[in-house]
DNA sequence: AAAACGTGGCT
DNA sequence: TAGCCAAGTTT
């Protein structure tokens, strides 16, 4: 492919980009002016790794919430943690904090690459994303929707990871010199809804045409990616402590990095420190159980057994908060421990009606 | 450099 | 349904 096709399929999907481009709620009104950098920056934070449909609520929360990067910057940060629970990799929350207080120290958003770059939670993709959407500046934005389409597109045969360097020259080389921020929402745009992981649609695609995956006849081989591990399944124990006069239930804030930190949590065995929990809980009980709950993370899956203490003895039970039940919605778990309270509370229910 | 780090939707 | 996958970053 010489130098002059690059900049026709750059054309094509600007054009394809010009009638197709999703609407979003991060993305600039058509005819208004480039997008506020601290939308485009929360956006790109929350959509890494995350879906857009799983994004929307919590971007609409959030800008709601804090209209801008200095209103975030003076959020407390339990406040913007149960904010982010339930959109998981929790070090986002944190690391989003810590950027817009450097934002804010430094009184705008750095509008270069380099300087993107070296704020907390923004690696290459995101630096190179905001810099190119935010700012219009020429970068190269490569996530896995850039892998995938570039993929096919040049039908690139070797393995992810070991591709990526491949991958990013091919991307460098058909970026454009202007509009590289539309140039990359447009890859992205296709890879989401046309060039999709499987099921790929060549018939709407504006750049089948060039494509050697298509022409070599099954585009959704590639890109090849490289055998995944098998999960390991940890046991765990995590433990309802009610009391029952003021219908409250006992929370803790888990350690500040690691599995789900910085969150708000039932008090636990510590089975994210270990290939299985200890077992043991912050009381000596008795202990009625409550069933167990399914969760899988990243890397590994854990069945985690779930304790009910209703007592008025709560000798050894540390830090942590009495809660009201009726607001546990508010509290700011994290799915794991939701669904454990959800078990409790439809234990709770069980037992009332047996009653 | 390999592993840690969440969750929900789709097939 | 069990596995795959998503707008990755940090250590």
């Amino acid at each position: 492919m010489d130098a002059s096709s690059d900049t026709a399929i750059a054309a094509l999907l600007l054009d394809w980009y010009d009638v197709h481009a999703r609407d979003l709620p991060w993305r600039a009104l058509p005819g208004s002016s480039s997008p506020d950098p601290y939308r485009v920056w929360l956006s790109e934070v929350m959509l890494q790794q995350t879906t857009v449909a799983a994004v929307k609520d919590y971007f609409a929360a959030f800008t709601t919430r804090w209209s801008t990067v200095e209103a975030l910057a003076a959020a407390a940060d339990e406040e913007v943690m149960a904010a982010w629970a339930g959109l998981g990799y929790y070090a986002r929350a944190r690391n989003l904090m810590a950027c817009a207080r450097e934002v804010a120290r430094l009184g705008r958003f750095p509008d270069t690459e380099e300087g993107l770059r070296a704020l907390p939670g923004l690696g290459a993709y995101t630096a190179a994303a905001v810099a190119a959407i935010a700012f219009g500046r020429r970068a190269v934005v490569v996530d896995a929707n850039v892998e995938r389409v570039v993929s096919r597109l040049f039908a690139i045969e070797e393995p992810l990871p070991g591709s990526r360097p491949a991958i990013r020259a091919k991307a460098d080389a058909i970026t454009p010199d202007a509009r590289a921020g539309d140039f990359a929402q447009a890859m992205m745009d296709l890879g989401a809804t046309v060039c999709t992981s499987r099921n790929p649609r060549c018939l709407l695609c504006p750049i089948a045409a060039p494509c050697k995956a298509r022409r070599m006849g099954d585009p959704a081989r590639l890109p090849v990616k490289a055998p995944k591990k098998a999960k390991a399944v940890r046991q765990g124990r995590a433990f309802w402590i009610e009391r029952e006069e003021t219908s409250e239930v006992w929370l803790v804030r888990r350690p500040g990095s690691g599995m789900l930190g910085g969150m708000r949590a039932l008090p636990d065995d510590g089975w994210a420190a270990r290939a299985d929990g200890s077992g043991n809980g912050p009381l000596a009980g008795p202990w009625e159980s409550a069933g167990k709950v399914g969760h899988v993370f990243t890397h590994f899956a854990l069945e985690l057994n779930l304790s009910v203490y209703l007592g008025d003895r709560f000798d050894g039970l540390g830090e942590g908060e009495w809660w009201p039940i009726d607001r546990i919605d508010e509290a700011g778990l994290p799915t794991l421990f939701a669904k454990a309270a959800r078990l409790a509370l439809a234990m709770a229910v069980d037992e009332k009606e047996d009653a």
